[in-house]
DNA sequence: TTAATTATATACCATTTAATACAGAATTAA
DNA sequence: TTAATTCTGTATTAAATGGTATATAATTAA
C-alpha cells in the first residue's frame, strides 16, 4: 500500500479539462491560473501532479491522439486505400466541428509559431503531425504492395497530401468553417486520389 | 512643411522587419521589446508611430497582403480556373518555403488559438483568410459564367478546396515540409479539379 | 500512538509583459 | 531668436507570467 494522504481530485479528469484548455486557446493562450480554473485544483497540485505547464502539455498530447484523435487508428483499418482515405477526412471533419470540442485540431492550433524560448512545444508538435503522416505512408505503402493502389504511386505523396488536406480542414474549422461546407470540401479532395 | 524633429528611422523597413518578426513567431510569441530589437527602435517610438502592438499587427497584415502574399492578386488574372487553381497553390509554395522568409504563412500561424483576452487578432485573422476565399469564389464564379468550368461546378465548394490546400501547406511549411515535397502534393490536388 | 509519506493551501518570488511619464533633442514657422 | 511641434531615451508602472517555499492536513505502516 502506498502511504501518504490521497489525492482529491481525478487525474483522468483533470487532464481532460487541461485538454479542452490548450484545445481552445493554445499553449501559449493558455495560462496556469487558466489550467488550475479549469482542473479544479491548486497551483502546488498541478505542479506535483503533473511537473511543469511544458510536461502537462505533453501529457495532453498523448490524451489527445489516444482519444479524440483515434479516427486515424480506425481509417487506416479500412479495406482500401481510398475508403482508409475517405475515413480520414470525414474522422477529421467530426471532430473537428463537434460542437461539444473546441474548433480546430490540437496538433495544428497548440503551437504552430513561437519565440525561441519555447521552440521545443512548436516542434514537438510539428514531430507529432509528422508521426501522423508516417502512419498513413506506411497504410499506402501497404495498399501499394497488395495491389490496391495503382503502380507508380508514391505513398509518401499522397500520404503528405492527405495530411495537408487534413491540416487545411483544421485551419478552416478553427475560423469556423460549417461542417456541411466542409464535407464537399472532402468530396473534392477524394477526387484527386488514385483509382 | 510640417515642424518638429524628424523621424530617424524608416517606417517602412521598420513595419517589414515588424512583419517578419510576427511572421516567424506569431502574434503571441512577439513581445515588444522583440519588436523593438528587430525594428531598431526604442519602445516609445514604436508606441508613437504604429499606435500599439495590435495596431502594429494590423498594418503588418496589410503589408503582408499587398506583399509577399501579392500572388493571390496574380494568381486570379490567369486566363482559365484551372490554372488560376495551379498559380495558387504554386504561389503559395514558392512563398511559404522561400528561405528568405520564415516558413510558413502569416495569416495562418499569426495565431489560431487563443486566451479571450486576445480573441480579436484570431478572428481578424480568421476574416482575411475569408477574404482571400471569397476572392477566389468570386474568380470561379466568373469562370462558370464563361463556360470555363463545367455547368454544375459549385464555386464556393472549390474555392473552399483551395483555401483548405493552401492553409494545410501552411501548415506543412511551419512544420519544415521542404519544397519538392508540396509540388507533389499540389500535383495531386490539381488532379481534383474539374476539367 | 508515532513516524513516514503525500497532498493541499496560502503566500510568495523573480521575471516578463504591455504600456507611459517625463525630460531633453531636433526640426520648422514666425 | 522664440515658440511650437515632434521625435527619442531613460526610467518606471502595474499587472501577469511560470514556478516554489512553507506550513498544515490526511493517509498508511509500524
Amino acid at each position: 500500500m502506498k502511504s501518504g494522504r490521497p489525492r482529491t481530485f481525478d487525474t483522468e479528469k483533470a487532464l481532460d479539462r487541461a485538454m479542452y484548455t490548450f484545445w481552445r486557446k493554445g499553449y501559449y493562450g493558455t495560462s496556469i491560473p487558466d489550467l488550475t480554473r479549469a482542473m479544479s485544483i491548486s497551483r502546488p497540485s498541478l505542479y506535483a501532479a503533473f511537473g511543469n505547464k511544458e510536461a502537462l502539455f505533453a501529457k495532453v498530447l498523448d490524451r489527445y491522439r489516444s482519444k479524440p484523435a483515434a479516427y486515424l487508428n480506425e481509417a487506416i483499418k479500412e479495406p482500401t486505400a481510398k475508403k482508409v482515405f475517405e475515413k480520414l477526412l470525414l474522422g477529421a471533419i467530426d471532430l473537428q466541428t463537434d460542437p461539444a470540442n473546441p474548433g480546430g485540431c490540437l496538433f495544428v492550433q497548440g503551437a504552430l509559431a513561437s519565440g525561441e524560448s519555447n521552440d521545443a512545444i512548436r516542434h514537438e508538435l510539428a514531430a507529432r503531425r509528422a508521426s501522423g503522416e508516417a502512419t498513413i505512408k506506411l497504410r499506402f505503402e501497404q495498399a501499394v504492395s497488395e495491389g490496391d493502389l495503382p503502380v507508380g504511386t508514391n505513398p509518401a505523396d499522397l500520404a503528405k497530401f492527405a495530411a495537408t488536406v487534413v491540416h487545411g480542414l483544421a485551419v478552416q474549422t478553427a475560423g469556423g468553417d460549417e461542417r456541411e461546407d466542409l464535407l464537399h470540401v472532402a468530396d473534392l479532395a477524394l477526387r484527386a486520389f488514385p483509382n
